[in-house]
DNA sequence: TGATATCGTAAACTATGTTTACTAGATAGT
DNA sequence: ACTATCTAGTAAACATAGTTTACGATATCA
């Protein structure tokens, strides 16, 4: 057993760290639900797909920008969806190249559950932490990706610097 | 061009699509920035290893459980970690089969700059909503993932139902 | 009526992780 | 002391998820 010594470093920032749980843990409690109440043909890529407003009506092609997936990576989850009975994939009508995709009964029954689902988290939450108190968290909570990426490249630059001439060689991993 | 239709389903909650949102522009952040600073030779993998509070002096399996991972993933990630000058394997003592983790002098700067990056983004946030707005958000996050995993199984799982039986045949990419 | 762009799909490859299995050293029972 | 058993670290095989590159079919433009 040896005594983790103390030194001055993390990554892992408080504030990010502290999303991170937060959202993990929150995702965790939705796929556990939603494999209780019987989808659990479905893994976590999949249900990716159905992030508002979800696969209903979409293309394709504009579904994978929506969910930040390269085209091919959605297609894998699509034939899975399809052969699952959530979905198909209908011929698009003027243009013939499109397809269409469209929800099944199951795929609608899917929908609606995660909705009940989300629903029921947010009201425990207000309920744990009041209504108002929640509401002012969800509001500064939608704030902070934009004021991060407004904020890019801050005053703390001064730790920059080279690393000595570490030629990768021989690892097992690098890319 | 087809429009979306609109449809009463989301798997991606409010909240949690707030969550996941935010977490990751704050690692992004975070990220983009140790590699500005010269550690652009590890991936976000390796950065997941520096959690606080960081490999120093921990043993790999300890490490493991820590962050999450498998003893094999964590031992992989430790190999290219050794090979890019971050950190030593150094034998345990008494206990000759165990390793301790050193951080070198590059691995100690590596992690000085993270905290610094870390800290500027809260100071960012902090003023852009104010100290005590910040602060009172901060505490809340905090409380989240215990409130989450305390309900687990709330009310609302009157949607539950089994699918009909879908037997999984010819998909591409099921375990 | 071609040239060229675009949609969906396929194939090969990369990255990251898990499970299973092995080896060296530690520890207990006798 | 000697064997049996446990544990730390490592290795190998496999699973999953994604990317880049390529291609066939349809659409659109000159």
């Amino acid at each position: 057993m040896s005594t983790a010594i103390s030194y001055p470093g993390l990554v892992e920032p408080g504030i990010g760290a502290l999303l991170r749980r937060s959202s993990e843990a929150s995702h965790r409690v939705l796929y556990d639900r939603l494999g209780a109440a019987g989808f659990d043909d479905l893994r976590d890529s999949h249900y990716a797909l159905f992030v508002f407003p979800g696969p209903h009506g979409a293309r394709p092609t504009e579904l994978a920008q929506r969910v930040g997936l390269s085209k091919q990576a959605l297609n894998t989850l699509l034939n899975d969806l399809e052969a699952f009975g959530y979905l198909t994939r209908q011929p698009g009508s003027p243009d013939r190249r499109e397809k269409i995709l469209v929800l099944t009964e199951r795929g609608l029954r899917f929908a609606a559950a995660a909705k009940a689902i989300v629903e029921g988290i947010e009201r425990d939450l207000a309920g744990k932490l009041g209504q108002r108190r929640f509401a002012e968290f969800r509001a500064i909570l939608a704030q902070i990706p934009a004021i991060l990426v407004d904020i890019p490249s801050g005053p703390e630059q001064s730790t920059r610097q080279k690393p000595p001439g570490m030629s990768s060689g021989s690892s097992a991993s690098r890319p």
